[in-house]
DNA sequence: GATGAATGAGGTTTCATTCAT
DNA sequence: TATGAATGAAACCTCATTCAT
């Protein structure tokens, strides 16, 4: 993991030490405060119990991170930006493949989407702290939280548009509807409690879910917000039934 | 001396008498109270601050409220318990008069899901508050609002029971689905900045929303979880193309 | 107890009625507020509960009481001055009775000692209060207070005083000896957890001092701070034996 | 660091690990507040009034205590600890010296009742402490002090038992004996104001109750809580005259 | 760099007292 | 006179952050 950073090759050994320690004592104390957060809440936290657990001073932690505020973006977008590449990286090789083979877009999308639940919940805990938390970071933490998870949805939109350019989804809201799937897939993080005795594994909500997004991107409920209203709604009816 | 003979049971506070009052107050402080949980965070508050803005002493606050914890429950409890009440009323309604004029599922669905979002939409702050400040509250508060969500959502389920009952929606998972409905309907209440610019009112994103989730209700999913997967998808491709 | 006051018979019926009142009011919330700062301290003891208990709203209390320290000042000096009158009014009974019979100076001596323990014991719960609460009174209610106690305690010097005058007490230090009787006197009501189990009655207590109390009287002691000490012992063990 | 390695049980605060730090801080502190606590009483004086006059922040007092209440806690019970370990150290001497030398019950009670009223002086304000403030604790805390007090009395009667063993103090009710030394004892911190312009020193006032207490010791009014009440006096009356 | 004692602003809450009704 | 809602000063205590060692 280090090692990305020093990609440029050799550096004084000093300074590849710094940095290491750096990105490894930070790494400590960012998984304890998780955990901590998660339990107590942000304000329910305090540096003197994250330092404790992670085995520094309460000077230690100040030395790794600004403030406690850092520890919590830290976490969140740290964990965001993993999460980014991927799904990057998975959709990128979806997509190349599906071209390179004329795949079908169901089956596409099948695999996009379900490397993005297994993403969502690989990630559940950060997602969970992320709407809880949101409040106890600045607003342009806010801001670069939000343009995160635009981009996040933008890749399953991608997968979308495939699936559109082909003809087997409806068009139209394509961003809506990556947002959709997006909440559906956060539900899993946020509202562990739904879930509890009726799916044990995110295998089972991404079979429970699955054919209900196809069903839904091949609707052409994607027009309606630019149709007729009462028009709208009879096409639908029609068009579904 | 009202509150005497009345005794409305739970008195959040010991002292005042006048129940009238009482309630008055409440929400008086309630409501500035809700304002600046939502822009600042419940922590991000002050005691303090809300007496200023409420137009109240310091003290003022805590003659009507046991704590600041209270205020919070009270935001959340009361107005969840408003939404009950409506929903409940809204869905007895559309269920008797679907049953006396025999009128088709879908459109008693589409009546119950748009009061459902109109509900959301009125108590927007609510729910935003409710997701972002769950910690703050202690766990019997915490258990209490699960359960009350959970009713909620059964009223949804009722109705798309009445779908099945026809034999226009597929059967399976229905708890389940309600929730994912409940989960699309949250998103307008807690992902604000994701419908800025794109959908301007609740009226839009039910428009929006609406036939995509009679596509999710009648596609066979509903049965996913038992039945073998590929013949399923197929199932579902068919019946939409 | 309230026709104490109205010895010089009529007046106005309403300057009585109000007199009779406030007395009567005070009493009650006097007797209340005595059990509570007893079990809470006075510090642990709210206006509030003070009021709820009597029966009164929170004003009333201070319609009869000026602030919540003359609540105990009053418990404390009102029932100062019902022990003095009572053991004034005993002691000149005795004093009288012995001086016209020519009583045993004993005799004279264990009726006072009696009647003061008597009162310690009806008085139990002031004088813990007095002991427990003096810091709570300002200055001049303090002072008040040890002249109040100076005067009580000089009441049974007088009996000693008719003892010594007999010859059949130690002369010396009298006031000092009346001071010891009064501390023991006093644990009675200040020590309870030292008798519990041990002295189940006043009659008890007073059984037990009582010969003690002879006993020092009797010895020669009392010269013990003027002369030298060890010729002292020798003579006080001569005089007594 | 030091206190890593010593670990000496309990710790009054567990923020500090240096544990000589800690007592000398904790006894600065302890100090003041017991000055303050004299002069104002316990709810009288503001932590921040100890922080100033100790020279520390007010966080600077809850780093050592934690809180306000365990301050009043230490100053009292560590008192009392000194106390008893003095007197349980002068007593075995005493004892010893007086087996040895095959001494008198007199001499040997006359010292340890000395020894007694000096510890009772270098005491004097933790005993007032105590008696004003016991209120303030908390019903352990109350407990650990009557049980203390309890084990100091109980050195006293030791004392008394070696006279009775030696038939110069009259038998029976020797605890209660005890306690009424302690109660006198406990006077001259307590009851400072009698004995202003009176008593000017310890020794003043030992001069004045050793003779008083002898007697007491002697007189056999031991028996009175068992034996017929009448008999009992004329039979003291004797023995003493 | 690491430590942890020190800081002090600021948090929530209580409560004696007042005063309009 | 009686009421009890309103007041706001002041209480105790916490905790993120700093900085001398």
């Amino acid at each position: 993991m280090a090692g990305k950073i020093l990609r440029t090759g050799k550096r004084a050994s000093g300074l590849i030490g710094d940095a290491e320690l750096l990105r490894l004592k930070q790494e400590e104390i960012a998984e304890v405060a998780l955990d901590l957060f998660l339990k107590d809440g942000f304000h329910g936290t305090s540096t003197r119990e994250i330092a404790r657990r992670a085995g520094v001073s309460v000077g230690g932690v100040f030395t790794y991170f600004k403030s406690k505020e850092e520890i919590l973006l830290h976490i969140i977008t740290r964990e965001q930006e993993r999460a980014e590449t991927q799904l990057v990286d998975a959709l990128r090789r979806q997509i190349e493949e599906a071209t390179q083979s004329g795949a079908e877009a169901e089956t596409v999308f099948v695999a996009v989407f379900a490397a993005f639940m297994h993403a969502i919940d690989d990630l559940r805990r950060f997602i969970l702290l992320a709407y809880q938390e949101t409040k106890s970071l600045d607003q342009a933490a806010r801001h670069a939280l939000t343009d995160r998870e635009r981009r996040l949805q933008h890749i399953l939109s991608q997968a979308i548009d495939y699936g559109v350019a082909q003809r087997r989804f409806a068009p139209g809201n394509i961003e809506l509807k990556a947002h959709s799937i997006v909440v559906l897939a956060h539900a899993w993080a946020v509202r562990r409690w739904a879930f509890v005795g009726v799916m044990d594994s995110i295998e089972d909500y991404i079979r429970f879910l699955e054919p209900q997004v196809l069903a839904m991107l091949k609707s052409g409920g994607a027009t309606a917000a630019v149709q007729p209203r009462s028009h709208d709604r009879r096409e639908n009816g029609r068009a579904v039934g």
